[in-house]
RNA sequence: UCCCCGAUAGCUCAACGGUAGAGCGGCUGACUGUUAAUCAGUAGGUUCCAGGUUCGAAUCCUGGUCGGGGAGCCA
């Protein structure tokens, strides 16, 4: 066999003339006689490898014909640029070693129903489209962490584990702990993560968040990922900023790293290249204008009361007077968590902002300024209906060098849902968890 | 939790009360430019489960299981 280290198809132009050994899988194969085509996949792209019968060893050609779909192989040739390639470069192949012989892969390069793809999605993330979403997804969490970094960002892991409902609100997914009854797993990070920015001033927590609420549209996971930046002494204001500078780097790092992933999902990157500060900035009393105006244009979305949280459709609808992701921003507080901050203008309403993502996805961050006074933060506790003594240590934070201080959470596979413009979010984590899915 | 829809070959589907079918995939063969190749041949069935109606049920009825789409809730 070749002595050649192998080379990852990704970087095949710098080999062009030379001969390289390739590790990887068949994706796809032709046979016309004398003449077989392998696509081969390594995980870093695929080429195209050309065996012509009289050109290679009898062991080689029957390796090649014995090769199925998603059988592993090594295989050693030169590389020549051919503009008939769709990747511009193909492989005259020389040696071929078989390391696996695949029999009946079950996802065949044909239509297949949901079901059938969920069942199998351990094997169907080998499939082209599905790779480059999860691609793309590794690329946003990379973005996100490193421009946080450079801005100064410290990252703070909070626990998946909690004693109590960190909001009060949401359905929890509970789980019996030792002698201290239950446990229960996060649906967020963001009363912790506080604790880290009084500690490091700006901090974010990033891991899997759980809601065991029976929902059940393209838009719900029971598990999904969450970023949650907390910065100290950091206004509304700020936020606001914050949220659409960090979107903004995310989006542009996308267009200019993932170009053939875009390419394979065949996303429009007009829409994504908007995406620059600021973005635009309405209230909840101008959305319900908005909405009392244009209700008729979205099925389902009905005129609403001042007071009333939005539904999917109004989401929908005021997504679509906007072409970059759009802030509704001071909701009614009794929409809201306890902890946020009320408006010193109108105390009715807090300080407090949703991003709205264009084209359909609903909300891609919630974040507000928080309550920075002990006897206040205590009050809503109490006015929530929440148990005061499980929040001391959260109090605690407002009773030794408080400052105003701001945040938000950004949901990771609406943000891929919607840079990659696929229709259900289950597509852009490795192994979706739904409401009837908890295999494989 | 509520509303709607579905389950037939490995997959995608047809058969609409009267013999269980096609395409793709598999296998065999032909082919030196295919890339969801083409052509010929071939194998492949507990029609989701349990009852019921009927001379006769994939088809109609009842219950169940599993799944899909949406709402609410939320990110």
């Amino acid at each position: 066999m070749s002595l050649l280290p192998t080379t990852s198809i990704a970087r095949i132009a710098d080999y062009d003339g030379q001969a390289v050994t390739l590790a990887g899988w068949v994706y796809n194969k032709t046979e016309k006689g004398r003449l077989i085509f392998i696509l081969l996949r390594d995980g870093s792209g695929t080429i195209q490898c050309v065996i012509f019968k009289k050109n290679v060893a009898e062991e080689t050609f029957a390796a090649a014909r014995e090769l199925t779909q998603e059988s592993s192989c090594r295989i050693t040739g030169m590389v020549r640029a051919d503009e008939r390639a769709a990747s511009g470069y193909e492989l005259d192949v020389q040696e071929i070693e078989v390391v696996h012989l695949t029999h009946d892969y079950p996802i065949a390069p044909k239509e297949h129903g949901i079901e059938f793809l969920m069942e199998h999605r351990h094997l169907w993330v080998r499939s082209s489209r599905q790779h480059a979403l999860l691609r793309i997804r590794a690329e946003v969490m990379a973005a996100a962490q490193e421009w946080l970094n450079s801005q100064g960002f410290v990252r703070f892991d909070t626990p998946i584990l909690t004693g109590t409902a960190a909001e009060g609100t949401s359905d929890l997914f509970a789980t019996p702990y030792f002698d201290l009854g239950n446990a229960y797993l996060a649906q967020t990070g963001q009363l912790y993560v506080e604790a880290g920015m009084m500690a490091f001033g700006k901090v974010y927590t990033f891991g899997p968040t759980f809601r065991a609420e029976k929902s059940k549209t393209r838009r719900h996971l029971t598990e999904f990922w969450m970023l949650e930046p907390e910065v100290a002494f950091a206004t509304h204001e700020d936020n606001l900023v914050l949220q659409e500078q960090m979107l903004s780097a995310i989006v542009q790092r996308v267009l200019s790293t993932c170009v053939r992933e875009l390419e394979v999902l065949e996303r429009d990157t007009t829409a994504l290249q908007r995406v620059q500060p600021p973005f635009p900035r309405i209230t909840y009393d101008a959305a319900l204008d908005l909405i009392r105006e244009h209700h008729t244009e979205v099925e389902g979305c009905r005129v609403l009361e001042w007071g009333e949280d939005f539904g999917a459709p109004h989401e929908t609808l005021i997504a679509t007077k906007f072409d970059k992701p759009v802030f509704v921003e001071r909701f009614p507080t009794s929409l809201k968590a306890f902890y946020m901050q009320p408006d010193p203008a109108r105390p009715e309403v807090v300080l407090c902002a949703d991003l709205i993502a264009p084209e359909g996805y609903g909300e891609l961050i919630g974040g507000s300024q928080r309550i920075h006074d002990a006897t206040l933060l205590e009050q809503r506790i109490r006015d929530f209906g929440l148990n005061v003594e499980d929040y001391q240590w959260y109090l605690d934070l407002r009773r030794y060098g408080s400052v105003p201080h701001s945040g938000f959470g950004i949901g990771l596979e609406r943000t891929v849902a919607w840079i990659c413009n696929t229709h259900h979010i289950r597509e852009t984590i490795p192994f979706p968890r739904m409401l009837y899915r908890l295999y494989p």
